[in-house]
DNA sequence: GACCAGGCACATC
DNA sequence: GATGTGCATGGT
């Protein structure tokens, strides 16, 4: 049965790796900031530029609005693609001041699809960034896919290969208890296994907590 | 020096 | 609707 399969999955995962604690960030601002800068890009670049933003004060909205935007691009500059970056926080921030007022407590109100929806329609939030804001800065239970998350279940045949996005949510959304908790942490650990064993150029199978896991899961679950 | 990293929008066919 | 391309830094 799937469900016990990708539980197994997790219980193995969580043995190995322990507790991820994600999403690293202080504050839920900051959460969504660096779902931002993160975007195709190595995560110590992105600390080095949340760094910057906390030591010049603007790690607010209030703090991100009052920013030119050169100096923003300026500050984020070691998370890579820093212009196109710099533009997509100032679109976001104009959008929570627009309809919240620059305040995530308002925000908070929505309910998930259509705050999701919401998301979506700002420039430079796509469906990764979306999804990420919404498990890991609002706490609600969407299931997060990146990239790592698809490499992984595509090396495990826990998907077709030409699953695209939705497919892959909907694997594990259905086929496990819909808890943010559970899916936070199911994430992080599975982009702790990517990092370890599954990277693109050398995968490390051997010592993969999944190694020996029958790749036998039921197409019609997929 | 090539390749990679917790994507996304836009152009073109 | 699928496919290709620009965006850019820092580590391996």
């Amino acid at each position: 049965m799937q469900r016990k399969n990708l539980e197994q999955i997790y219980k193995l995962l969580l043995e190995r790796f322990g507790r991820q604690g994600w999403w690293p960030g202080e504050t839920r601002f900051e959460i969504i900031v660096g779902a931002v800068l993160t975007q195709n890009t190595n995560w110590k670049n992105v600390e080095r530029a949340i760094a910057n933003l906390k030591e010049a004060g603007c790690m607010t909205p209030a703090g991100l609005k009052q920013l030119e935007i050169g100096e923003l691009a300026e500050l984020i500059r070691p998370a890579g693609y820093y212009n196109i970056k710099a533009k997509r926080l100032k679109n976001f921030i104009g959008w929570l001041f627009d309809n919240y007022e620059g305040r995530l407590e308002h925000v908070e109100q929505s309910a998930t699809e259509q705050l999701r929806g919401r998301l979506l329609s700002i420039n430079g939030i796509g469906r990764e960034t979306a999804d990420s804001i919404l498990l890991y800065a609002f706490g609600r239970a969407v299931f997060v896919i990146d990239a790592y998350t698809a490499r992984v279940a595509f090396r495990h045949n826990l998907a077709y290969p030409d699953s695209d996005y939705e497919m892959l949510q909907e694997l594990f959304a259905s086929n496990l208890p819909n808890d943010a908790e559970l899916f936070n942490e199911y994430h992080a650990l599975f982009v702790e296994l990517g990092k370890r064993y599954c990277s693109r150029r050398k995968p490390k199978c051997t010592g993969c907590p999944l190694e020996h896991l029958p790749h036998t899961l039921e197409p019609e679950y997929y």
